[in-house]
DNA sequence: GTAATTTGACCAGA
DNA sequence: TCTGGTCAAATTAC
């Protein structure tokens, strides 16, 4: 827990920095992009945030915001379309509809639920028929003044195992692989454009009782601060350059600092 | 022309 | 029968 704590603080840290780095580009109307900056706070304050709901798991509230809670292993009272049940679920509020999760996503429906005045909208991974990944997600507003928006996610992402892990590669026992190929290259700009928009975050997975982070890119952009990415020529994440978390301390895992 | 989204219909579980 | 989830044709965007 200390740990998870000290993560949570780093976290937090992290986001004050950044708003008073926002406050001194708002205040001094300069052409830096503040989109990242904004981005990276609201990131600081989930990532804290689901430190703290998974190491004190308490049932999902209403009311709260920003909050990713995990839904460990529960088991849906009804099969989907192929028969699969018990599927990982996963539930993330935030003020926004469009979280950035790192993958991408297809609206395959939209539909009226009985028990809210707002639609839910319905997402499966981009790359479900090609690389035969189940993951999906729906969408809905829970809340007005302010909007706070449910994303649950079902089952896991696979298409990026099945389309790119080596066969020596560890992904059985623990998943626990980092890959960023070439890490000293140095990226043309082509490639590496300055303070991209940030298209990625945190993806937060549960597996049985053991809580992981599974951080992963998923369109070749990363969550990166901007000093950073001016101090580090860093690879962007492609196909060949990804990794998988799941034991946060042996890699100092901070999603703010890629 | 192709890809993504929308939306009504359909299906399965409760 | 009701409801939530998915399908697939139609529509829209690029």
């Amino acid at each position: 827990m200390s740990h998870g704590v000290d993560k949570a603080v780093e976290a937090l840290l992290r986001g004050q920095e950044s708003a008073y780095r926002l406050k001194t580009v708002l205040e001094h109307a300069s052409s830096v992009p503040t989109e990242p900056l904004f981005d990276t706070v609201l990131d600081s304050f989930s990532f804290a945030l689901s430190l703290f709901a998974s190491s004190n798991p308490q049932p999902h509230r209403e009311s709260s915001q920003n909050k990713a809670t995990p839904v460990v292993a529960r088991k849906s009272p009804k099969k989907n379309s192929h028969g699969e049940e018990g599927l990982e679920q996963y539930i993330q509020d935030s003020p926004t509809p469009f979280c950035n999760d790192g993958f991408s996503w297809r609206k395959y429906g939209q539909k009226k639920i009985k028990t809210s005045s707002h639609q839910r909208c319905y997402y499966r991974c981009a790359y479900a028929k090609d690389r035969n990944c189940n993951a999906t997600k729906r969408v809905q507003q829970i809340q007005n003044s302010p909007s706070v928006y449910r994303t649950t996610y079902v089952g896991k992402h696979i298409c990026e195992v099945n389309a790119f892990l080596q066969p020596n590669e560890d992904i059985i026992n623990g998943s626990k692989m980092i890959r960023f190929d070439k890490i000293d290259q140095v990226m043309p700009d082509s490639v590496m454009p300055q303070l991209v928009p940030v298209e990625q975050q945190e993806a937060i997975i549960i597996e049985g009782t053991d809580q992981i982070m599974n951080l992963e890119c998923g369109s070749n952009e990363f969550l990166v601060d901007d000093e950073q990415l001016w101090g580090y020529q860093f690879p962007r994440c492609s196909p060949g350059n990804f990794m998988f978390l799941d034991d946060l301390s042996e890699f100092d895992y901070n999603p703010f600092h890629v």
